[in-house]
DNA sequence: GCCAACGTTGGC
DNA sequence: GCCAACGTTGGC
């Protein structure tokens, strides 16, 4: 099984409008990123699990926890032009761009912040999230990072390394 | 293929 | 609002 991180502006789209959701399901859609978007369309599988992430704001943090329901498939609001995502090099016939659905499995006890992320750079290894000026929207994270970071959320990790 | 100009992301 | 770090575009 895969993890993940999403990112996301709550003023776009946050974890509030995912949990008021039919099903508390969504498509990620709007990625326009060739790096995020191979990503979406051939890494992310069926019950992988993602980090929400809310980008954007005072205090970017990691909100919640989705699984993804459905695999990468085109995004159909590049083929419209009253989309704000809308790219007339976006066809059906040879679509650009991918989406994928996920559902919110659970927010986190608390926001996992950025700032207690950096604490914790040296346990964390090379997370893409943490490279300098790294402005993907869908990351991967490993098995390793991703239980670290669960157990910062319970209060069980290990003490902050300088 | 290079690179300057421009646009976007996202932390601060 | 600022700006660093990229990514994209387009002239040559």
């Amino acid at each position: 099984m895969g993890y993940w991180l999403l990112k996301s502006e709550p003023a776009t789209f946050s974890i509030a409008d995912l949990e008021a959701a039919s099903e508390q399901t969504t498509s990620w859609e709007g990625v326009r990123n060739y790096q995020a978007r191979n990503f979406l369309r051939d890494g992310l599988r069926v019950g992988d699990q993602a980090f929400f992430y809310h980008s954007g704001i005072l205090s970017p943090a990691i909100a919640g926890i989705v699984e993804i329901t459905r695999e990468g498939y085109p995004d159909e609001t590049a083929f419209d032009p009253a989309s704000a995502y809308y790219d007339p090099a976006s066809t059906s016939a040879q679509p650009r761009w991918y989406r994928v659905d996920v559902r919110l499995n659970r927010r986190l006890r608390r926001p996992i912040t950025l700032t207690e992320l950096k604490q914790h750079r040296e346990a964390l290894g090379d997370f893409a999230l943490l490279r300098q000026g790294n402005r993907l929207s869908v990351l991967p994270v490993t098995a390793a990072q991703w239980v670290l970071i669960l157990m910062l959320e319970a209060g069980l990790a290990p003490s902050i390394q300088k």
